[in-house]
DNA sequence: CACGTCACCTGCGTGC
DNA sequence: TGCACGCAGGTGACGT
């Protein structure tokens, strides 16, 4: 599910609080329990055990799509990939005798009576546990939201890469967050066909591209991110889809049936008559 | 470098 | 009802 809103979500609710929850900011880490090992990237099940334990929680972000949570003396990523989740246990009189669900794979006990749970359906998800986050940060192209990055900026980088638009947004290393859902949105609303080539979108087209980025990025996390299927999100941005999922439905903008097409192995959605400036090869 | 294919996994919706 | 099949928010390892 989760994509850069999502993630971001969760971030914030494991941050900030939200609603029956509160933050886990300043707690402790008692001690944790692996129920998948393959869920755990590095470092290996004992010393991941090992070396968790009575570590503070001293500030959770994002970067990316991984949660980034800063302990007193490590940094612990999750990344949720397609089925991941985390949630919070707290406020009943005893946590560890609350029964754990079929899918979690990863457990954290707190010295505070809490529980952060990691759970998982499909088992890809990953977690790491690093001195150095920047071993596995340090591949990430930058954050799209970011300030930094500027429509000059974004032009030039799009200028270097001779790729079909959408597997190259989705490419982590050039740009950090957007996934398959967020891809489609942003390209229906910089009106761009996703199989035209990066290098050939001009300036204006390219600045275009970057404002309908961040505005469906920053209006997925005003919605706390889509919630689709049957992964529980809390979020209501999947309300907001122009394309994604609206095969053969009228455009809310022209009224042409949407069509479905397969870029990269994955499921893509356009308007045919609002995304025209692909031309196929008509030799 | 760019692209295609498969692998990793489980669960849900659909159609016969 | 049973069952096969296609589909799913992601990524990484291959091969061409």
């Amino acid at each position: 599910m989760p994509e850069l809103p999502e993630v971001e979500t969760i971030a914030r609710t494991l941050r900030e609080g939200k609603g029956e929850v509160h933050s886990i900011l300043e707690h402790t880490i008692e001690h944790a329990s692996v129920l998948w090992e393959r869920s755990i990237a590095t470092p290996s099940i004992p010393e991941f055990l090992r070396r968790i334990q009575g570590q503070v929680v001293q500030h959770i972000g994002r970067r990316g799509k991984y949660i980034v949570m800063t302990l007193s003396e490590d940094t612990l990523l999750v990344h949720l990939r397609m089925s991941g989740d985390v949630r919070v246990e707290q406020d009943v009189a005893d946590v560890s005798s609350v029964p754990l669900k079929k899918h979690d794979r990863v457990v954290f006990y707190f010295q505070e009576n809490e529980r952060l749970v990691f759970e998982d359906a499909r088992k890809f998800g990953r977690l790491w546990l690093l001195a150095d986050p920047q071993v596995e940060l340090g591949k990430l192209g930058p954050e799209p939201l970011s300030e930094e990055l500027t429509p000059a900026e974004f032009a030039t980088m799009l200028r270097q890469h001779k790729r079909q638009l959408k597997p190259l947004l989705m490419d982590q290393t050039f740009l950090a967050g957007l996934g398959n859902i967020y891809t489609d949105e942003a390209l229906f609303k910089a009106k761009l066909h996703p199989l035209m080539v990066a290098q050939d979108l001009n300036f204006e087209q390219a600045g275009a591209l970057l404002i309908a980025i961040k505005e469906t990025l920053q209006e997925g996390i005003r919605r706390n991110g889509a919630s689709i299927d049957w992964v529980y999100r809390g979020g209501d941005f999947q309300n907001q889809f122009f394309v994604y999922g609206r095969k053969d439905k009228p455009c809310l903008v022209c009224g042409t049936p949407i069509e479905r097409l397969v870029v990269g192995q994955r499921s893509t959605h356009i308007c045919p008559q609002c995304q025209v400036n692909y031309q196929e090869d008509i030799a």
